[in-house]
DNA sequence: CTACACCTTCAACCTAGGTTTAAGGTCAAG
DNA sequence: CTTGACCTTAAACCTAGGTTGAAGGTGTAG
């Protein structure tokens, strides 16, 4: 599959999927005549990288985790550690947006007392 | 009060106040000698500039905010607006993260499932 | 007079995640 | 042979929020 028919296929720019492979999460092969040539799980990875970094991982953090990937099949254990880190970052981001939420609400409640 | 003293008595770094007057949110004054001089009432609008952050404005939202501030007294209707706004913008995040964590919980208990 | 701390501006650089543009190669149809 | 769709690369540009560095002026103390 080309480039351009994997771009239609997920719906997302060209650019962007040579952008993830100059960053090194993807190793298309390459036709005779130079063009990028990509096996069908490209379009499972390109979802992968979209849904890992919904869940706040970074490219970086989903390169190294394709590496491990491929490599040595990555043990349950290092998933577990990469998620559980995961959580405590999600964690702590809900818990300042609750502060902020409710630090809003107070200015809004200030606000309706000096109307 | 010059912008060294302003620095240190907010412990944040004169080039992020300097940058902050680039962005159009601050307008100190001017010593003969060129030197920015401060009002004792911009350690409180850097603290306001640091506070909106947090609640999730961005630097141009709080320009905003400040020119109208200054210039014809924000109504509280405005403001009750633009917090209004920032409050649904931040449920909205809080809502998609929370998502985030749910579905970490879930891969983290497969995980375990299939250890 | 010399040090030294403090101040100035402007421009370059940084991360993160991309998009846009320029210049050009490939390939099938008419 | 030309046109058009599709592909290539490198480099520039973008937002957001800054930091860093170079080159130079100011002010005070010894």
């Amino acid at each position: 599959m080309r480039i351009g028919e994997l771009a239609k296929k997920l719906d997302l720019p060209t650019s962007r999927i040579r952008f993830y492979e100059a960053r090194g999460l993807l190793k298309p092969g390459r036709n005779l005549n130079g063009y990028r040539e990509y096996p069908d799980d490209a379009a499972a990875t390109l979802r992968l990288i979209g849904d890992a970094q919904r869940l706040g991982f970074t490219l970086s953090e989903i390169r190294e985790g394709l590496a491990k990937a491929v490599s040595n099949r990555p043990s349950p254990g290092a998933v577990r550690v990469a998620l559980t880190s995961k959580l405590a970052i999600i964690d702590r981001h809900i818990k300042e947006a609750s502060a902020r939420r409710r630090e809003i609400l107070r200015l809004l409640k200030d606000l309706e007392n000096c109307e």
